[in-house]
RNA sequence: CGGGGCGUGGCGCAGUCCGGUUAGCGCACCUGCUUUGGGAGCAGGGGGCCGCAGGUUCGAAUCCUGCCGCCCCGACCA
């Protein structure tokens, strides 16, 4: 067991570190707080970017590149916004390096000072929107909808493997609409279309609701978002759409005349998920033994194994499989490589997370079968050769439907409500999860909860049901419950 | 920015307190033989500015000074 990871009742945020590690999802760089994405875990981004990518595009998304770097007065023209971010911004001051007169290697040549400095996006709204302001003039013009597949960088003091660091990879879309409640709509689907995502591809159930006054993103009159839940209990926050209202338009100007041929602000979107749903994939179903990936998101959902090793015969019922599967639209993988034995091939696929592994071995050759295992349950099944292609797309699918069920089944018995303030604590850390509670709606009280626990609001659901209470903390008279749990 | 820890072949570490001649171990790697249905065994082999820069000393991975970097825990955040 060489490559063996700690436990998750051992350690938990040991066995996150060791499952991105070992399962080569990415490492850390040369550079403070940034990441290099290997191979397996960008395979993993990509699934979710094509599927994300087209959802997008069948709503009528399209998209488009902004610059990196942005002119620092840009990011002061909304008040909300600069205060949101200025504290994690890089900044590029020059524009030339020099021979150090010195010594050995390069300085900054303090002739190239930049008459404007420039920020490294953090988000894209203020160049965008100072874009838009040329692109908008009528009514005829909106709804504009657009997204980029970008990296930004935002300054974090910690850093973790996908979770959050420094530079990290999203998408962020960019809409621009005539009315409020178009962009309202606009907001709200995009959360369907990240929330339908999150739970049918990647596996894992989210709650949709709006974030607080206090929560909610630097700009925008209303945040809304899908948190999920991992297996230490505590919430991630996966997603975000925001109602932007007029704030960037107005920042920038951006006017449009409507068929009245009256001029107005336009109305704005903006939404976002990026490579931290990695880190909410591995941290929703995976286990002692490594990685479990949904089928789904698998760059390549099969593999096989020959057992021991490989010979012709082997070889052509594998590559019979793997035609047959491609016709089914599952992509499977050969790992015929003779020198390395089965049983470290076996562990070694089982750590990266593939979802289903097929044995080829002349002893079940002969009596006309092979072995199928399933890496969500490690159940072993025995299926004759013609039969397996149709197996395994039932598997597949079996396994999919599997860790969404389990994963929700988790988290449902991980909400919890409480009515005083020792329940409230108690749930916090005996079962974890969300703790829905009466809040009397005062950023005040938010704050308070927070430093006494822990416990920020994740979100007030959608819909949620209106019941007469009051604040587990204050006491005072509240209208609805909202959830609150520690979070990532 | 506070508190803690760590920088030694690709990876993980020992050695540092108490300086000593050739810097060691496991994994990985290369060669050969034997193996082969759950991380193979044996034998041989290659690979090191001991984070960087100064200093003390006959002699420094080890002691002293300064610097740099990374990880973990907090405050801030997707």
């Amino acid at each position: 067991m060489a490559k063996a990871i700690t436990s998750r009742a051992e350690d938990y945020s040991q066995w996150y570190n060791d499952i991105v590690k070992k399962a080569s999802l990415a490492e850390h760089s040369a550079v403070r707080g940034c990441m290099v994405i290997k191979p397996h875990g960008y395979g993993i981004w990509e699934m979710m970017k094509a599927q994300l990518d087209s959802m997008f595009k069948e709503t009528g998304h399209v998209n488009a590149a902004f610059p990196l770097l942005i002119p620092k007065s840009f990011l002061s023209k909304e008040a909300d916004h600069v205060e949101g971010f200025a504290k994690e911004c890089a900044v590029v001051t020059h524009h030339r390096l020099m021979k150090d007169p010195d010594g050995k290697g390069v300085v900054v040549d303090p002739k190239a000072k930049l008459e404007e400095e420039l920020i490294i996006r953090p988000t894209s709204e203020t160049i965008i929107w100072n874009t838009y302001r040329d692109w908008i003039k009528s009514y005829r013009d909106l709804p504009l909808l657009i997204n980029q597949w970008a990296n930004v960088m935002r300054w974090e003091m910690r850093t973790r493997l996908f979770l959050r660091t420094s530079e990290f990879f999203w998408q962020e879309g960019h809409t621009a609409h005539s009315t409020a409640k178009e962009a309202i709509e606009e907001t709200l689907l995009i959360l369907d279309i990240y929330a339908k995502f999150a739970e049918e591809y990647m596996a894992m159930p989210v709650m949709k609701g709006v974030k607080t006054a206090n929560e909610r993103f630097a700009g925008a009159e209303d945040t809304y978002t899908i948190e999920g839940l991992m297996q230490d209990g505590k919430a991630l926050q996966a997603g975000t759409s925001h109602f932007l209202g007029q704030n960037f338009a107005k920042a920038f100007n951006v006017k449009f005349s409507n068929a009245d041929n009256k001029e107005e602000y336009v109305w704005a979107t903006s939404w976002g998920v990026s490579t931290r749903l990695i880190g909410g994939m591995i941290m929703t179903h995976s286990d002692d033994d490594g990685l479990i990936i949904p089928p789904k998101l698998a760059p390549n959902p099969v593999v096989i194994i020959p057992i021991p090793k490989p010979n012709d015969q082997i070889d052509v019922v594998a590559q019979e499989l793997i035609a047959k599967l491609k016709s089914l639209g599952i992509r499977a993988q050969y790992d015929r490589d003779p020198k390395k034995r089965p049983g470290f091939k076996f562990a070694e696929h089982e750590l990266r997370g593939i979802p289903v592994r097929v044995g080829i071995g002349m002893r079940d050759l002969d009596k006309g079968q092979i072995e199928i295992a399933r890496r969500d349950t490690k159940e072993k099944s025995y299926i004759p050769v013609g039969g397996a292609p149709q197996y395994i797309q039932e598997l597949l699918d079996a396994i999919q439907s599997n860790l969404f069920e389990k994963a929700k089944k988790y988290r449902d018995e991980h909400i919890t409500s409480a009515d005083d303030f020792t329940t409230f604590k108690e749930v916090l850390e005996s079962n974890g999860g969300f703790v829905s509670a009466h809040w009397d709606g005062t950023t005040e009280t938010e704050k308070k909860i927070k430093e006494l626990t822990k416990a920020s609001i994740r979100c007030i659901p959608l819909n949620n049901p209106q019941e007469e209470g009051q604040c587990v903390l204050t006491g005072n008279p509240s209208k609805e419950r909202v959830l609150f749990a520690k979070a990532y």
